[in-house]
DNA sequence: GATTAGTACAACTTTGTTGTAGATTTCGCG
DNA sequence: CGCGAAATCTACAACAAAGTTGTACTAATC
């Protein structure tokens, strides 16, 4: 399988699940900045779809334009079952080595 | 405050929170392994150990030698409270982030 | 053509990885 | 004893991968 995922690559996935069919650069970006209130450029994001879709790890479309306002197509994204896999990794590796560690670690903090 | 923690960094810094006294380059290396199942190099983990004590996020001591075995000193770590902070942050947007979202993942991946 | 919504990407910085070298300490063995 | 082998641990240079920033551009509506 293939390498590890950046910890803003496994944001960008989460997104994507979040997301579902909703998923296009400009609402990742909205999302990954409301669900976790982490800021970033979304020049980042366009990057960082391109990188994991040359991996193998995302797939992508292009859709109709839409009837609301202006703007340009929509460039839509969904998660390749390869992407879920190594995302998945990386959340039990995540949880595993949290585990147990929230509230010492809180207590570290408040002094 | 400082900037972000790379994902090691936070796993790193995890282990010194689960390590309390007896953190030390060995031990850390031990520590990540064992619990996140994640496999690394220890030079990695001097490596970074450096550049974390050079932010002011970890501070250190060198160790009497041990009476049981052979091997050089050990050489102490421990979290400073800005280290903490950081962590926490960290912490509290992974864990926003990923919110509500496994159970999805988890379907996803077994595709 | 002004405005809005969205994508692309080059250049650069920071993190992560690998491999090798070196420092100390204990212990067995002649 | 005292010397070298083995055990335990730290240091760091060189490279690869991921993250960040800023700017330019495309395309749709009014």
């Amino acid at each position: 399988m293939a390498k590890r995922l950046g910890e803003l690559e496994q944001f960008l996935l989460y997104a994507l699940v979040a997301l579902g069919d909703e998923a296009y650069g400009a609402s990742i970006h909205r999302e990954i900045e409301a669900r976790s209130g982490r800021s970033l450029l979304v020049g980042a994001v366009y990057t960082l779809l391109d990188r994991l879709e040359s991996r193998g790890l995302v797939a992508s479309w292009v859709g109709e334009p839409t009837a609301a306002r202006g703007g340009r197509r929509r460039k839509h994204y969904r998660l390749t079952p390869a992407g879920a896999r190594l995302l998945l990794v990386a959340h039990e590796e995540h949880h595993r080595m949290v585990r147990g560690l929230g509230s010492r670690l809180a207590r570290l903090a408040e002094r």
